[in-house]
DNA sequence: GAAATTACTGGAACACGTTCTCACTAAATC
DNA sequence: GATTTAGTGAGAACGTGTTCCAGTAATTTC
């Protein structure tokens, strides 16, 4: 019972090797940049391979989907903001920084209103073949959330830490409604960044009076 | 110059006969069947129009797009558990009428899964035809996150209500994101209550400690 | 180095969303 | 009642995501 299977993605079959190393690259980087240009829309399977420089049924070989193929972008566009984010100075007081992070990263998001468009779309699209990357896009955003409470984690125990994680969990979740409605609902940049100042300030209401 | 102008939706021109309502409301209930049945994939226009009786084209001069018809569906849906919350007996505090009010939401949801998919996915889709649709669904959370202080609301002023506002706006993201986690990600229906609980008690740690 | 396996190309093919055309019907206007 | 007008049915047509296939190139195995 051999069945001859065309194994449908690389990954799984063994290493990749050099050039097919650069090929994947090359393929998310057209992604990119297609979504930067004009959105999810713009991202055409045609055009990637075509950027590429690869033939259209190659792409499936090396991602189950267009869906998936954005997922791979956003894990990859989310967790290079994060390493920015980690290397920025922030505020003291855990709320602050709370507040900076948040509101950094919807700006980046504005700035890039297309591209996180596209990201988003596919990272909030019910594409079972997306599910890795989109796992590592959301344990980038709890990454972020992670990084206000970096420093003091370790000094922590017990039900400190739990609550510390579950504002993470939350605001994480916050940060993706509202990049939803940044992108999919049209709302301004400073409306999504009072949204996160808000949620930040209703979490933290007497560990830090904000300056409000 | 008078244009040829085919009128590209309905809506626009007039208001419509009985025919034309009982048209709409066919299309709407037809694309709300499949959806509970398969989903957002297995809404398609084709057995839209068939199941409505009418012919494909026929269904664009309703809606200008299958996100536009699957936002019709959502507004309704979720006005209608809106309805159904409302004449809820709930908790006498505010924190345990959140709680259960956002679980009962999470709980419809997950039991309809399929549905939820394909309205979470219409709702959250970058498509400006559907707009009005969108924000008749946001309106629609609002409205019932505002349940959960509609008797207390007016004997607030000021900063309470202020405040209140914030917890609903923010709530109402955790929730659609919440949705997300549970369509497009799998994720199990306590684990997405349990998102809900956690966001609740965060929001109201010393008005009503819970039973932790 | 030859054989066998695997990957890539190029293009056809299919399903679906969307648009368009055209003939036909029903309703409004004269 | 005749004429115009908007709405509908039926189906062709186009772009895009995805799959399939036959032929060719590259890589592994012997």
């Amino acid at each position: 019972m051999a069945e001859p299977r065309t194994s449908s993605t690389i990954t799984l079959t063994r290493s990749l090797t050099r050039d097919q190393q650069a090929r994947r690259e090359r393929l998310v980087r057209a992604a990119c940049d297609l979504a930067l240009e004009g959105g999810y829309a713009a991202v055409t399977m045609h055009d990637v391979a075509d950027r590429a420089g690869v033939a259209r049924a190659t792409v499936y070989r090396y991602f189950t989907s267009k869906n998936h193929l954005l997922s791979e972008v956003s894990a990859l566009w989310i967790g290079e903001l994060a390493d920015e984010l980690a290397a920025r100075p922030l505020p003291v007081d855990p709320a602050g920084r709370l507040a900076a992070l948040l509101c950094r990263i919807v700006e980046v998001s504005a700035e890039n209103r297309l591209l996180t468009e596209a990201v988003v779309q596919a990272a909030t699209a019910p594409d079972p073949s997306a599910g890795q990357s989109q796992e590592t896009f959301h344990q980038s955003i709890h990454r972020i959330t992670g990084l206000a409470f970096g420093e003091t984690a370790d000094r922590e125990d017990g039900a400190d830490a739990e609550r510390r994680r579950d504002i993470e969990t939350v605001l994480g979740h916050v940060l993706l409604s509202g990049l939803v409605s940044l992108t999919a609902r049209g709302r301004a940049l400073d409306e999504v960044q009072n949204l996160m100042r808000t949620a930040v300030r209703l979490f933290v209401p007497l560990d830090v009076p904000l300056d409000t």
